[in-house]
DNA sequence: ACCACCATGGCAACCGATTGACAAATTCGC
DNA sequence: GCGAATTTGTCAATCGGTTGCCATGGTGGT
């Protein structure tokens, strides 16, 4: 006794089906391989033909089923992105990047979020795969081992991080680096201490490597201190190590903890710059609308995204050249919550 | 003979086909669609064949073919969700709810913006509805017709808009804006401010209608004032306008636009709140962070998010309840952009 | 006139999975 | 022990497009 039957009925009510080829081929009076044909190789059929053909789509409301193109050709015209965490502002421009590059070249992206768990990256990962033509990692925490597998079975680009020979996307930190290196040292401070992302991450390691190397070069002394999480949270329980550790100056993983950080001053009455300079990285909306304005380290990421899509667009149709990607330089933002340290001249 | 061993000769290299059911079919020896049946029915198939198919399926690393499985039922597994702007932070919580629960059931999100461009979110609409299961459209700004027609052909729900009687997931304005007139004339003000978003906003209208309805009745007096964009700038620019109407304090459509106007008065020179109260909308990311901290009107936007998910897919298995939908009541929230105005009692 | 050649359109075999109809094998009732 | 009921699994059609190959007819060159 199943009532199923009167299923379009009530309820959600009558969608027409939509046109297929089949469709036209009938209007027409041609054949569905015809109608193929018209409508995806130019000039393969006589144009009048061609004409009638395109009329009666559009009178019929065609739209092609991606499902049923992909099949017999193995491509989807999808890219997939994924993200770490939605949340996080620094992947704003990055993703908008992407999307830019997607849609202009008439490839839907399908987006998904990882929430900074790398089980939870690799499932979507799989998940995404078969129904995409590529895979886009930003910021990935999965192992080298993991991505390479994955990179076995699709093309696959990574931005802010690099394994193996596997085709990324990162911006050179050194150029932002030395600015604000410079800056500080310029403004007579000697101790500088970096507020450290996550373990996983590899661009925290390339920040603290590129950190120490210059800041060494420089004879300034640099310290890595540990914080809970990337957030403005994560940044402003650190404030006490912080303190505790001596530096007159801070440079942090992003600048989400450098926010954090300054709230948390803020709360303490610990005074921004006077008696600690703080410099974030990224560059992420809102980190020029608090007081002090943040000062950072800009990374170009509508830049990245953009260059990643092309990157995975280029991997997809299997060209082989996409060599000449331009360097993506990081960027020293000067605004407000850095200064001279207590110890030098007062302020006037 | 397994050459396997050399993965990644040179350029993209080779990609090992992805195992199909038929794979498994010859491998366990039994037809494709005895694997169909074994991998989707549960109990259709004996035990110890299915055991041995799946065990087959897990050797072989196989993963369906959404493409090929969407052709005959008719479902992709994915659902579209379109919003005006991705960099607008407003849509964080609430894409990030939705995601929640498209992935809880499986479902992949597709995910796309329209750049404030109804133009653009009409073809967007257009260019992926043949391969979702449905659309959620966050704030649309296409016209009434043109929200029918996308909905004649597949299952869409609308947030933050209302439109006949399409499923829609909207918060309740009132509550929030009941508690902020309240706190405002409690300071003191008599006279308050709109700083209005886009005309093609319905969101803007309802706030609007429920500020005036509501400010009439407690007898303050209040103003639409119109600006460029509803953006960090297009509040900034507005600045003047705002002072020109002699308001005291002034409700913004968002908080970008609250944001803005504190950066502009700042710039000025023009205390807030001492001198203008402000008051934004939403509760965004980053409204916390500035000096003064943004007083704001929140809107529950994961709840929304997650409500509007759960709608479409109720609407895509054709659900005929769904109707004990909660309410979703806006909130005030108070922070430090507010106060008493000048001609008030002096501060304590 | 003869033939090569090109433009045009149709036929039919896929792509990978689903599903109704049905055959073979098994179990059960009496 | 015989037919009936129930499992269990196979066949073949189908979803909507794509594409290699072929058939047809017209054109032009010599």
């Amino acid at each position: 006794m199943d009532e199923q039957t009167a299923s379009t009925e009530r309820g959600n009510g009558n969608r027409k089906p939509p046109a297929t080829i089949y469709d036209i081929a009938r209007l027409t009076g041609v054949s569905a391989s015809t109608v193929s044909r018209a409508l995806n190789k130019p000039g393969r059929i006589n144009v009048r033909t061609e004409r009638r053909i395109r009329d009666a789509a559009e009178s019929l409301g065609y739209r092609i089923n991606p499902m049923a193109r992909a099949l017999p050709t193995g491509r989807t015209g999808t890219l997939a992105l994924l993200v770490s965490d939605i949340t996080n502002p620094v992947y704003f421009d990055l993703v908008r990047g992407a999307e830019r590059v997607a849609s202009a070249t008439d490839h839907t992206l399908v987006f998904a979020e990882s929430q900074e768990s790398a089980e939870i990256e690799l499932s979507t990962a799989e998940r995404l795969q078969p129904a995409v033509d590529g895979v886009l990692l930003v910021a990935s925490r999965l192992s080298d081992e993991q991505i390479f597998e994955l990179s076995a079975t699709k093309p696959l680009v990574l931005a802010n991080r690099r394994v193996g020979e596997i085709p990324a996307v990162v911006p050179d930190v050194t150029p932002g680096i030395i600015e604000a290196l410079d800056h500080l040292k310029q403004l007579g401070h000697r101790s500088i201490g970096y507020l450290a992302g996550p373990e996983a991450s590899w661009m925290n390691r390339a920040r603290w490597d590129a950190l120490f190397e210059n800041a060494v070069g420089r004879g300034l002394s640099i310290v890595e201190i540990t914080a809970a999480a990337p957030t403005v949270d994560g940044g402003a329980s650190a404030l006490r190590r912080v303190v505790a550790s001596g530096v007159t100056a801070v440079i942090t993983y992003n600048d989400l903890m450098g926010l954090g950080l300054m709230r948390a001053c803020r709360a303490e009455g610990i005074g921004v710059p006077e008696r600690l300079s703080i410099i974030g990285f990224d560059d992420i909306f809102g980190s020029d609308l608090t007081t002090p304005a943040l000062t950072t380290i800009r990374s170009p990421l509508a830049a990245i995204g953009e260059a990643a899509m092309r990157r995975l667009l280029a991997e997809v149709r299997d060209d082989l050249d996409a060599d000449a990607e331009p360097p993506l330089p990081t960027e020293f933002v000067l605004r407000e919550s850095t200064g001279a340290p207590t110890a030098g001249s007062p302020e006037a």
